[in-house]
DNA sequence: TCTAATGTTCTAGTTGTTATAGAGCAACAC
DNA sequence: GTGTTGCTCTATAACAACTAGAACATTAGA
């Protein structure tokens, strides 16, 4: 598992961590029971704050995504095997999704094309759990 | 054109104003030509300050959505049947699509299901742009 | 040409967010 | 027990969001 963040980005860190997490848990690079590094250690190898390690993490926790213990550290505790979400969960996403949508189409990418871009997005995860070489 | 914003949300007010427009663009209540409120007058209508319809405007003409002049006022520029956007445009769009889409999958949404929404949203903006009536 | 309408710019103040820093507390696997 | 680890607290600096008021610059239309 490698987090990149980058520091000159209009996107806070935190944000950019929890993204990165968020698309490892997506391709299969973790899966339910996995360990992240814990807050110290992964702050000083990304050079920045153990709080902001923190935030990312407990934004995870709220998510539903990460189980946080002390001692045990934080534990992957969903993933794309993990069942279908509550409806609450698919219908807050639906609206953030009809948004970035709404940009594509209102741009002029033709509804086609913005169909095979998702559809090769979502591809990509796919093949990337199960081609996934276990670390 | 009717926009909305709540003020007790978590998305800044001038974000979802320029978001409504964008699905307003999107859903064939607003093409190329049209013109938007006034910023003073779009304040007042919805409570909120004259800067921050400004900002909201500004991020607009930024996205090269919105065409701003004195006297004349804010006018559409772009909407479905403007032609594809350029490629910076598509593929910045596609970067934060990736991360999207991983949230869905990530919380064990179906790739089946993901993109029958997807589909589903896309579809509404379509029957919005055909079937519209000018107002 | 005048004028009113409209975007644009400026200063200013308040509140909340982001990120950093350091210190210490609390649980718990080993 | 002990050390690891999440968690909490205080503090500070920088930046973003929102509001407020005022004035300036352009220009369509009378």
């Amino acid at each position: 598992m490698i987090l990149l963040v980058e520091a000159d980005s209009d996107v806070p860190l935190y944000q950019q961590l929890r993204d990165r997490v968020v698309e490892a848990i997506a391709g299969g690079e973790l899966r339910a029971g996995d360990s992240l590094p814990p807050t110290r250690q992964l702050a000083a190898d990304l050079g920045i704050n153990m709080h902001t390690v923190n935030k990312a993490y407990d934004q995870l926790r709220r998510e539903g995504l990460l189980r946080l213990a002390r001692r045990t550290g934080a534990v992957v505790v969903r993933d794309p095997a993990s069942g279908p979400p509550g409806d609450g969960v698919a219908t807050e996403w639906e609206t953030r999704a009809r948004t970035l949508l709404a940009e594509a189409v209102a741009q002029g990418l033709p509804g086609a094309e913005i169909e095979r871009r998702c559809r090769a997005i979502l591809d990509g995860f796919r093949t990337g759990s199960d081609v996934g070489s276990r670390s």
